[in-house]
DNA sequence: CGGCGGTTTGATGTGACTCAAAAAGAGTGG
DNA sequence: CCACTCTTTTTGAGTCACATCAAACCGCCG
């Protein structure tokens, strides 16, 4: 169909610092990508599959997790609309972890070696397309030290931030309230938590006068208190700072 | 001619799989860099503070963490002899965590925009350095494993068999002997555990005969027994799949 | 020889887990 | 619109892994 089109999606993505030059954007749209449809809850990538494609998230949402014998689960990383999904695997032979979707969604991927060739042709898209991946990487970071060194209440109110942030970032969100696709159980896949325990540290934040809940939209009642409360800094999110750098 | 240069030590090691064109290995060693010593337990980056250069760690031991208001810290990472640290932070204004050395370390130092410049010019180069800060991804993503979802003796063994991994591989190592340059309580910083509680675990290590320590060497005694343990896979440190995983 | 970081031990406390079941939604079909 | 089931959230009770506190011990070094 409009492949022209759809890798356009991705192009827009990795032009979110700078424009690419005419023959870079040229280059890239004349690439073949794939859109696909994802029905919730099922697995676009899993773990210890070789995997050759990257994608670039439409519509949805995704988690990245990984597993352990016993069953336990940890969710490394959650995808809202505009992620470059798996862009970390664009060098490695077998994927280390499986993607899922939460909800049905839509996803647009290119084969690896045509990015890598890219990369290779057109400098500026290959720093891009690092750039993108070190986003991702501070974002691991922040997560180690929630999962790690912060209590099951201020870690929780972090990732409801994060996910608030992001999902504002991406145009769906409102100032104080967002959807949250996912279940507690999944939540506290991501925090390290037990279910029970994440739903009794939501309470615990209800009750605190910090957030409310209506079925899965959460609005964050008091923002200074829960900015306090995680010690939320976005920067890691936006490592460049704000976005008044565009020197061109 | 190229091996007198200070920047060689940096080029031989993002050419760990590949070389370089000529041309690629004659510009990256006209670049200036700089070689410093470190004492143990000084400081080489502050979160906060904006670092303008990446470095490689020629000899020693380095950290890298984030810390939390209530004085607890997390590390994120380790380096070991051979690692480049900080091109983590290349494409970002603030450094988000701390760089701290353990014992007394050099280091190898070149500029952020002269790295860039370079990656510019020769997609090769780009593309090492961006393999680079994969590599840490993985390790930063099997770290969230570990402190979400290991229990205290199976984190435990599997950071220690991860440093043992990474300072064989660096040469720093036999093959079931390290010497583990830091307390106690870092690992407790790494593992997200107490001091105490790490004591305990390398006691239980040490009970079930899987490992013997005489002060900071530590001997894997029975190594099967900690891979099945800690459910170690070094696959994510070597993610292109070593000799051994080039599967047909 | 005394001081100092680091390790080890013991005692006690608690945050989070497990198990189990009730309540509340969400989806399906009659 | 109700009956049925399945999933998710919520509650309660009991337990455990790991934390905290405090002191003793050890090797190292000046």
């Amino acid at each position: 169909m409009f492949s022209h089109s759809i890798a356009s999606l991705f192009l827009e993505k990795l032009e979110a610092r700078r424009r690419f030059s005419d023959a870079a954007r040229g280059a890239f749209l004349a690439l073949p990508a794939h859109e696909e449809e994802v029905r919730a809850d099922r697995t676009i990538v899993r773990q210890g599959e070789r995997s050759t494609r990257s994608c670039l998230l439409r519509e949805g949402f995704l988690s990245r997790s990984k597993d352990l014998r016993s069953g336990d689960r940890q969710i490394v990383a959650f995808h809202v609309p505009g992620d470059l999904v798996d862009l970390q695997s664009v060098l490695v032979m077998v994927a280390d972890h499986t993607i899922l979707a939460h909800v049905a969604s839509t996803v647009v991927s290119m084969a690896h070696a045509d990015l890598l060739d890219l990369a290779d042709r057109f400098p500026e898209i290959g720093r891009a397309m690092w750039f993108s991946t070190l986003v991702d990487s501070a974002i691991f970071r922040e997560w180690t030290l929630n999962v790690g060194r912060r209590d099951a209440m201020a870690g929780t109110a972090h990732l409801l931030l994060e996910l608030h942030y992001r999902l504002r970032a991406a145009g769906r969100a409102s100032d104080d309230t967002f959807e949250m696709p996912v279940t507690q159980s999944d939540l506290a896949d991501a925090l390290g938590l037990s279910a029970v325990h994440v739903n009794r540290s939501l309470q615990s934040l209800r009750g605190a006068k910090l957030i409310r809940t209506f079925r899965r939209t959460v609005e964050i009642e008091d923002m200074a208190g829960m900015i306090e409360l995680a010690e939320f800094d976005p920067t890691y999110i936006n490592p460049e700072g704000p976005r008044q750098l565009r020197a061109d």
